[in-house]
DNA sequence: CCCTTTTATAGTCACGAGGACTATAAAAGG
DNA sequence: CCTTTTATAGTCCTCGTGACTATAAAAGGG
């Protein structure tokens, strides 16, 4: 009840993770460090890090995004918050609370180190084996909570280059969510939304390899989409 | 990075604030405590509260929804964590961090001033003036938060006493939304999701005033909702 | 240079969800 | 007994969308 001065309290250690995931060759990747102490040394694990003094959950994320990816702004990409795990005992040696965010970045940098000398890599969602403390739980909610926001907002573009085909859009649906989406459909859903996406006016074209050269959208400024673009309905569902 | 042993690391205290939303005669009602001391002596708060050592958010929540509400079991109650707050600032003593929860209450008890003098009481949604600290946007994110879970889950059924007619289901999601729903289209969107809810055998009925009783139902097994049941667009979308 | 392969784009068909609406049933009140 | 009120049943029509076919425009191989 926020009777602050009646009740004793316990300090916290405040930190930020990252789930910052992108599309490689088709394949949804998620950006992983190596640590490098106890505990868990030798593990792979999020990117994160303490919340300083005077800065936000927000600000302090978005500082880690940039230490750990080595991109100079990080003003433009999509970050938004998970939710706060706070179970004790997450990690072994103090109490510590920390708010996860996710984000999501079109083309990737290879990631250079960053700040401390712990490497980090791109790596495969489905290859990312036990991670530290608890992010194996975080990565798997960023994961669902990704995929349900692609249903009902136009944050897919987020993925994707300035400039991108319908084809390469598609590939962030069937990478997130892990199936195949008809392409004519998707085609014909996306351009009936208003604002989702809006052709470049060059009539400009990307080759990528053999068949007729797509046309090139970019995002537009809708933010919601209705009605959504609900994902298949998964096979077995208990009645 | 999780270098703990490198940065130094500032400690937070973290606290919990609880958005409990309810039903009062058809109108969404939120719990809310008059604080007693300064800051913002006087104003109106949403209830919360520290979270102890040995605890996580979740259980402190529990507890604190408990400890305002007077309920004795609060173990089957919706519970669920909306974000973190986490702004510099937000608290002008000291550093918190506060992790916000929406419950949902079908009968609303009187709270019964909690374990500090403080008094509780329900407030008409609308009528929740200006809050303490940032509790009004923590607010105003618990019901869009809400409103939108309306949609894809069965989670209107947590309104409702163990059992309930389709008007009073009904009457949750225009509460909710603030906009009328045509009474034939909503109970033959609900009856078709199996699942939602299901016929009390006992072909029991309710009477509450004149008309034709209704049939009461309890909640089922499912917990979302496809295909959804989205709320009406707002008029005056920007294309 | 033709023909196949590949990818993008256009169009068709049918079914189902749901918005708008009308009709009937079952209670209370005057 | 008639009106009012609320619950429930059913109808019509439109739109979104899954499944599918057809055409266009490129590269590659003989």
């Amino acid at each position: 009840m926020h009777g602050y001065d009646k009740y004793a309290y316990e300090p916290f250690a405040v930190t930020v993770d990252l789930a910052v995931l992108t599309l490689r060759e088709g394949a949804l990747h998620v950006l992983l460090v190596e640590r490098g102490q106890e505990p868990y040394a030798g593990r792979w694990a999020l990117p994160g890090g303490f919340v300083q003094p005077e800065e936000s959950a927000e600000t302090a994320a978005r500082r880690e995004l940039a230490e750990e990816t080595g991109l100079a702004d990080v003003s433009g990409l999509h970050l938004e918050q998970l939710r706060a795990y706070s179970e004790p005992g997450r990690d072994p040696r103090m109490r510590v609370v920390s708010v996860a965010f996710t984000a999501l970045l079109p083309d990737p940098p290879e990631p250079h180190g960053g700040s401390d000398a712990a490497q980090a890599r791109w790596v495969p969602y489905d290859a990312a084996g036990p991670l530290a403390f608890d992010h194996d739980r975080i990565l798997a909610d960023a994961h669902e909570r990704v995929g349900a926001r692609l249903e009902y907002s136009c944050l897919a573009t987020a993925f994707c280059p300035p400039q991108f085909t319908l084809g390469e859009l598609q590939q962030v649906y069937e990478a997130v969510w892990g199936t195949a989406l008809d392409r004519p459909n998707f085609r014909r859903k996306v351009l009936a939304t208003p604002g989702f996406v809006e052709p470049v006016p060059g009539a400009a074209r990307l080759t990528g390899g053999r068949g007729k050269p797509a046309a090139l959208y970019r995002a537009g400024p809708a933010t919601a989409l209705h009605p959504p673009l609900l994902r298949p309905p998964r096979e077995g569902r208990p009645a």
